[in-house]
DNA sequence: GTGAAAGCGCTAACAA
DNA sequence: TTGTTAGCGCTTTCAC
């Protein structure tokens, strides 16, 4: 991996400080004469020369890496937030380590920890589990932390996220805005703090009537879409005049077994769901859906690290909230 | 962060070997007292020990990390790559770097930089670019590298991908066997060997005939796709009854395109495309795909990275093809 | 059974 | 204008 300093030092006969200098671009504010620094850049254009961040930041106790833990990275919504952050990093010359816990707490917290053996100078974390409280005093020694996306009650980090409640209300009115007379909204991990939050927000909308139902099933995923179908079938009745998901994976879930017991989504239902999907355009159904601002949210994790790290840590608790977007596909015109 | 090592043998009055050897879990082969060891785990149980991973990794000079360079993270194929990448890493104690090069060379030149600043123990490239030659005494040396996805002809580096060019003649044929009587292909960015492999494909199975039209773009994108499909139209006379797309948001933009200035997609027209969405199972037309196995291609690379970290390097130019499927959603009964 | 000591490659205060 | 030096926290060989 090319030369060292110090053998660039030995090499050149100049001393480790000398190169130091002119290769960290500091040369003149050391003074370093003209022609040395000559003699040494001249030196590694020939012979190359690769920093080793290693040494570096064992030494400057910085390592230019944050952490990002998310609970399934392939997910689209974490996926597109990872590059948005993974962007804001770049451009600061940072590198951004990204696992995922795939919603299992211990996962998560070993996750952290590695992350934090390797002195990241930041984490930002999509929980899936309550944040253990931590004593003042010590919070002051820590690593700077932020949370997306969900927030869990009682938990006093920071936290960035859209406001999932009031998301699902204005989707909830926009649907009976658009004429649905009774609306089915199928969930996903329902202990998912967001989802809870969305629960809340389709309630206050919707209120509590047969007309407004609430499924629910384990897990976020097609397969839990596929079976929150089934049981809604299975119960009989006409279907709801609306479709209401917490998720794309459940929504695709839903409609793909709708397809496939009843050979079509019948085309008057509107549907409704969080996150988009350049395919929902393409339904006949007047399609609405949420969608976050990824970039915004990962623009606001960014900035409220790079704060931290620069020590102006935000107020414990602190919450920003950042704006999604109420979005009509193929409304009737 | 915890105590460090030296702080733990300061206070329990142990040196740092004896402290070393417990915490790394050799404290038996190098014969550790039983009562040693209790009164060190004890310690450490009582007031915390984050390993320093950045001084380890400078002692033994492996970072236990390896890094990824994408053309777009948020490509859902990449994405799900990484995914699983980042799983048989964690599955090995190992941490994943992940960074986008935004399809610019340069930018993923100083991606390149920085991962090999950092030590990572081997690399992982979709490249946006063909590599420079390197010489073989050099090569030796090197991080250990392997290139998925992409082949770009004359790079000697090890190649995990998928048989872009055989896949597609297959998808072309499976629309023939379906009663396309004229396809028209859309290929954003056709520099890249991914698409020039599919572009090959595409004319093994159909031939060069007025029949088998192909439309290009300099960039794969949704805009890119409206851009194709407008010109389609501008071209006047029917519409093709196949529309092959060289990627979903190609095929996304198409459709989109064709859905706002014609009010629908015909819905008998073949549609054909590579990689996978959930919802193109919801549309009424035939749609063929062919889906890569994101999690086949991740085990394989991260297999090439571990042989090569561990020595067994395979031979210059090996080509390792990773099987994908042809799937049919709403095929004809 | 346990400890001493060298050194990974770098930075930065201090000397000259 | 340039050089010397003392570590950052860890691993590991060798000595007691």
């Amino acid at each position: 991996m090319a030369k060292t300093i110090s053998e660039i030092a030995e090499e050149t006969g100049y001393s480790r400080t000398t190169i130091t200098m002119v290769l960290s671009g500091r040369a003149s504010e050391y003074r370093i004469s003209a022609r040395t620094q000559k003699i040494i850049r001249d030196y590694v254009d020939e012979h190359g020369y690769t920093i080793n961040q290693t040494a570096r930041n064992l030494k400057t106790q910085r390592s230019h890496t944050i952490g990002f833990v998310a609970p399934e990275i392939a997910n689209p919504f974490f996926a597109r937030f990872m590059a948005h952050l993974e962007a804001c990093c770049r451009s600061e010359g940072l590198v951004l380590i990204t696992t995922s816990s795939g919603e299992d707490p211990l996962v998560e917290a070993r996750a952290l920890q590695s992350l934090l053996e390797r002195g990241v100078d930041a984490l930002v974390l999509a929980p899936c589990a309550p944040r253990p409280a931590v004593s003042a005093k010590k919070r002051s020694r820590q690593t700077p932390m932020v949370v997306i996306d969900r927030h869990y009650p009682g938990d006093n980090t920071q936290v960035i996220a859209s406001d999932h409640r009031e998301n699902a209300r204005l989707l909830t009115a926009a649907v009976m805005s658009a004429g649905a007379s009774d609306m089915v909204f199928f969930c996903g991990h329902p202990e998912n703090p967001a989802i809870v939050a969305r629960i809340a927000g389709f309630r206050a909308a919707a209120g509590e009537g047969e007309n407004a139902r609430l499924l629910t099933a384990a897990d976020d995923s097609v397969a839990a879409g596929k079976a929150m179908m089934q049981t809604l079938l299975e119960a009989g009745g006409a279907l709801p005049s609306a479709l209401l998901c917490s998720s794309l994976l459940v929504l695709e879930g839903a409609l793909q077994h709708l397809r496939r017991t009843r050979s079509a989504v019948p085309p008057d239902m509107i549907i409704a769901t969080f996150d988009y999907d350049g395919f929902l355009e393409l339904l006949p159904n007047t399609v609405i859906v949420v969608r976050q601002d990824e970039e915004a949210l990962a623009r606001a994790a960014f900035q409220a690290i790079s704060d931290r790290i620069g020590g102006n840590a935000a107020a414990e608790g602190t919450r920003t909230v950042v704006d999604a977007e109420l979005l009509y596909l193929n409304a009737p015109a």
